[in-house]
DNA sequence: GATGAATGAGAGTTCATTCAT
DNA sequence: AATGAATGAACTCTCATTCAT
């Protein structure tokens, strides 16, 4: 049995612990691993997971939370250094944001099953909540970048934000292919139909910032 | 017992009933139908399904096959009757497509399990050729585009195509929210939150087409 | 595998095996087997099981169903040859009832849990379903046994069973020990406390429908 | 952290503590509460429950006992106040006697779950003394009743009184439904099958103290 | 070609109890 | 004495797929 728990900095820990196990499993397995696999690679029994999390669906929301709050915290100062105006602006953003990205490789795989497999298990409170956060959290930011661009309204940026997390979204899943297809992939020499994620992305931001204004 | 199909017609006819029967399910439930289900409603046995399909994700694969078949045939004359130039385009093709969109009303919610269930499941060639046809079929109908538009290169307009795609899927993801979760908005009085996933598209679709030339 | 149960008698056949399994457990064990055991004991599968009930509830419903059924067809001859009246009756029904409930060893030990643990579990549906056939079941035997005595009118010999039923499942309760406690009482020699269940039983039955004319 | 219970009386009254939270859930439920729910009712930490009590099914045998001890004691004056002769003493007995089981509204359902739940995890020792106890009770509620009604020895007054007991606790069983069932039976207009506890048990008292003498 | 009975791995969750603090 | 974090066995049920008929 592991140590105990006790104080609040060694629970904030443990949970810490738990989401850490659950998005290196994750990542391994490129698919949503078993709590008891969870339990075990944090070195605790499976009972102890739901301690700290009502459900396995709520353990994988609270990564998504974890990316997001990431995300958006590291995009706030990125978003008022970027030169003016904004059509000049796209492209060194879209640079750092897939910088940002790349460093968070669980948000746009667990984006994707959001709205496929963990919406259904999910307490509708829970999901609407975060929906909701994210929102929120939107709407923050696009204030923020129209503070920068007299040319944006608060309303427009959130909207300009949108387009860009959906374009981001929507690219993510036409360009990516598991490992194992990759790797077919390369082997038959149709490289050329494959799309590269990165390049598309800037293209994309690139004509949405400017095309917005 | 149902009559042996033993035509090569009649055998094509049971195939298409189990897509229709898939088909309806899955709108009447919002998630993948088990295959027993889809048996039934067509009238034949569990295990007739796996004379015509090799697992359940192809039946589901199958679907958005025909799906796509049916928008790209419908894009095609649409494309060439657009305004010149580009970014007068945007605005009635937006519409024309939204309306496409909404007479599949499997498209979309099938392309988000893709990435995230389907995927899981299939055989990883299979996977692959589908998503080359989508992709040869982006070529094919951004050659088109650009015999239209002098400003675009058929590259180029392949790529515009995709990012219309990518925002499409992503805007889907965005603002969707299950049926039981949209019921608890209007309650809450949360309406303010909710994107509209028309309105947003079209507002995308426009900045992003007139962005690109 | 099994052969497969095809025909509608194999099916029935089937099914009174994993009901034969189910009471060869609990008769055993003394207490609920699981299903997986009781499909193990069968030679099937667990999922096999579900084909043939719908939870493991139902399957100790349907035993307790089959011990009935035996119970009240062979009490129905019984009834019609006790001597007359009512009060020199009961002797001879209790010795002959108890000779058939020791020919259903679940019986007594499957009504206690109904209320206890199985209706809790039950749809309630069934749950009332099934205490309606029983009460049904009294009220039939009821009126036969009206038919012999001219001094009980149909309402009345209902109720006489009713008590009957209810001194029957009371004392078994009282009386009853589990084995290994049993072997206690005479290790300790407290042989005196424990009253006997066909003893009580008898005596009884006889109070009550002497006094009950 | 309440406060420690150094006193032998602070001991006793911190169990009492417990009982009333056992109780009073039970009663809420209609079914045996968690430990970690009776601990929370009473304002202590789970493991607290475990220095006052062995297990889980002690709590409720425990409770058992308290209504045990009231129902006796409350039992015995009444008894000595009852009409003569025995035949006469019947209705009067039982509409007190149901008074008092009506005052000990967990006697009956724990007295169910006894023998098919409790028993299984009860260490065999303490389940055996708590039948001797009942048992002895009896037979001194039996002596008291033979002083009374000379037509009774005292072997016989005990055994009318575990028929009674009996009585009890079967017509119980058979009459009782879980609330949401009876509200079922109301909606489907099957009440006549419905039977009275209290009526039954009066008749059957009436039947079984006429005819014992 | 059609059937549908059988399969059985697999998963999430609960909760009585223990024991380090 | 009190705590409550950790435990982990136990359990039911689903469903895609197989294959004997």
């Amino acid at each position: 049995m592991k140590q105990n728990a006790i104080t609040a900095e060694a629970k904030t820990q443990r949970r810490a612990d738990f989401l850490a196990s659950a998005r290196r499993l994750f990542i391994q397995r490129q698919a949503l691993p078993a709590v008891a696999d969870i339990a075990q690679d944090t070195g605790l029994a499976k009972g102890t997971v739901y301690r700290y999390f009502q459900s396995k669906e709520q353990i994988f929301l609270a990564l998504l939370a974890e990316d997001f709050t990431g995300l958006f915290s590291a995009l706030e100062p990125l978003i008022t250094q970027l030169p003016q105006p904004l059509s000049e602006a796209a492209e060194p953003f879209a640079q750092r944001y897939l910088n940002l990205l790349q460093q968070s490789p669980t948000l746009l795989p667990l984006l994707a099953l959001l709205n496929a497999v963990l919406e259904q298990n999910l307490p509708q409170q829970q999901l609407l909540a975060f929906k909701q956060q994210l929102a929120n959290a939107l709407d923050t930011l696009g204030a923020r970048l129209a503070a920068c661009f007299s040319e944006l309204s608060p309303a427009s940026a959130s909207q300009l934000l949108l387009h860009s997390y959906a374009l981001t979204l929507g690219l993510y899943q036409c360009t990516h292919l598991p490992t194992a297809v990759q790797t077919l992939v390369q082997q038959a020499g149709m490289m050329q139909l494959q799309r590269d994620f990165a390049t598309e992305l800037t293209a994309a931001l690139k004509a949405s910032w400017r095309g917005f204004s």
